[in-house]
DNA sequence: AAAGATAGGTAACGCTGTTAAAGGATCCAG
DNA sequence: CTGGATCCTTTAACAGCGTTACCTATCTTT
């Protein structure tokens, strides 16, 4: 039987709490107004709490956005790290990119605010750096069994993260482009097909 | 010998003068203070009109940024028709694309400009769109020779689109990076080695 | 029971985009 | 040469924004 909640424990659980509900009532306004007439008056006039908790709990409008960001790229970062990371790296490296444009896709909002925040500041989300190196480690077993056709390692990188954040940046753009069905397939695989030495033709896919 | 000019003629002119002074205030005040920075009033305190003037000739702080960034664009559109239009249609991909990316990485506030618009309205600048047609067009050829590899012609034209904006993106958005100096081409070769039937090797590139 | 910390509320400041109403300059008709 | 119409520009204000100095109530500790 657990003993009576400190005090400290007490305290942080409420700040928590108080954490949670803000934090959901901010993701559902953006939802429902988008991330250009989102503001924290119309905020606080929904969530019940006045502005200056808002500032305690947060600091800043941007940290806010910048916590609901980062808890949702979270997310990304756990299910990157749940797919196989044993056999074939090209295939690891397929299937991080599909997740993670997928990802992208599903979350579109969480996405463009990402991008708007680190225009004004510096910062990267955590999380979301960490979803980036998840996408370029497998990148240095390639490198090492010298099946990188041409460049260095940094480049090949570089080039599928840069394919994903474009498909990713293009399908939330203008999301009434008929967009290609297999569009993402297709083209992780024809770059991949064009980086990596040996995976020319007799992959499992297709 | 030209008649004197018309009453009409001249109100254009006129009015042609004064949007130029307005865009060029505001290129300069964006590149000083940044796009977050950016406001009707400190450009008011600059270019010397006042707040209606800039609402009569642009109706909108959007349309104002619009114009300048459409305008903008017109100079890519303007290169890319430059470049030469006949021989291998991969190699004109190759070149476009390359042009593109070129484009973005040297006009960032631009390029951040034109995304940060097309997240809140629909509208998308004419000449943008049309330096995307440029840059899809000559997959029909390729499509019409039997040259793509795998999916339909749209998806190939997608990804290599989607590739060029996520270079471009990437790069902007974090300029600290030590980016691969070679990312541009090294990336667009990959995956136009991957896209195309037989650009595999010899290409008179390297 | 007194004292002190802490979460939360009130009300204000300075800034923003935008616009209604008014002021002039310039051109045509008589 | 003069009266009137048509633009273009300005003055002044509105509503809403992010943010913060100050105050209040509640609750833990001594």
């Amino acid at each position: 039987m657990p003993a009576a909640p400190n005090l400290e424990q007490r305290r942080t659980a409420q700040r928590a709490r108080t954490r949670r509900t803000i934090l959901d009532a901010t993701e559902q306004l953006l939802l429902d107004v988008g991330m250009q007439a989102f503001s924290i008056r119309k905020l606080v006039a929904e969530c019940g709490y006045t502005a200056p908790t808002i500032y305690q709990h947060f600091g800043d409008k941007d940290g806010l956005l910048d916590a609901l960001v980062d808890e949702r790229f979270e997310r990304l970062e756990e299910r990157l790290r749940r797919l196989r990371r044993s056999g074939d790296p090209v295939e690891i490296l397929r299937t991080r990119a599909l997740a993670f444009i997928r990802f992208g896709i599903r979350n579109p909002r969480h996405v463009q605010l990402a991008s708007a925040l680190r225009a004004r500041k510096h910062a990267v989300p955590p999380s979301m750096e960490e979803a980036r190196a998840l996408l370029e480690q497998p990148w240095v077993q390639l490198w090492e069994a010298e099946r990188i056709r041409a460049g260095d390692w940094h480049s090949a990188a570089q080039a599928l993260g840069a394919l994903c954040t474009g498909i990713v940046v293009a399908r939330i753009e203008n999301p009434d482009h008929d967009w290609s069905k297999t569009l993402a397939d297709d083209a992780v695989d024809a770059l991949l097909r064009g980086l990596v030495i040996d995976y020319s033709e007799g992959t499992p896919r297709r």
